[in-house]
DNA sequence: CAGAATCCCTAGCGATACTG
DNA sequence: CAGTATCGCTAGGGATTCTG
């Protein structure tokens, strides 16, 4: 009989792991966090998430805005504005990503020390 | 006055963000959501998460074990066998990241929607 | 300011072969 | 079976330039 408890995830390209990887790819889950808070212009986004390029910031952004996570508003103005923020489908996601980012910070500890014990009974 | 607001994972190469990426690495995140519901072998964890190359599979519990959240388990035995379970840190871990596929999974129809309307107005 | 377009490069990753 | 080692590629991503 076939696997029933695999969830589609597992599977080589299926939606959901698609998905999933927009949401946690690198500057994905960074942004879903910071959206999460507040909205954001593009320049403003950009300084808040350190390290990121403007090239993956604006992909990033639109690949979760196509996915239905992030809102773009252009204002018609000069110089150009366009706000960033979440659709009520992307505050559900962020909240995850941002449980899970908290909860990462707050384990920062045990992490090193995890890492120092595997590096020294490396030795 | 310096942002305080700012969390550490938004800045650069500080060590929230990198283990956050361990975590959310395209492979951490199966790994550890299978190693969540029971422990595996490692070809049988090969088979579960699919697509995953021996290289990538044993690079990404490498990290996942350095890191504190993987139990490598080697029985001295022939033909070799090792099990792979979490610990209670990568059982926390764990939890998070099926909750998001869990969440993922859930929501498929709706992201479909939203790209169908994405990309019917962008024609 | 908010991007789009281009160039370019390396490191991440897969495929394969080999070992204990 | 459970890896390690090596090779080779390409696509992800940075830097730069240009535009409305």
């Amino acid at each position: 009989m076939t696997e029933l408890l695999i969830p589609d995830v597992n599977r080589v390209n299926c939606p959901s792991r698609v998905i999933l990887e927009h949401v946690t790819s690198r500057w994905g889950v960074l942004v879903l966090a910071a959206l999460g808070e507040r909205s954001y212009r593009f320049s403003e986004l950009r300084r808040h998430v350190g390290g990121v390029s403007e090239k993956m910031l604006a992909q990033t952004l639109q690949a979760l805005e196509r996915d239905g996570f992030v809102l773009r508003d252009a204002k018609p103005v000069i110089p150009p504005r366009v706000d960033y923020s979440l659709t009520p489908l992307g505050q559900e996601a962020a909240e995850q990503v941002s449980s899970l980012a908290r909860w990462v910070e707050h384990r920062v500890p045990e992490v090193q020390a995890a890492r120092a014990a595997y590096d020294e009974a490396k030795v």
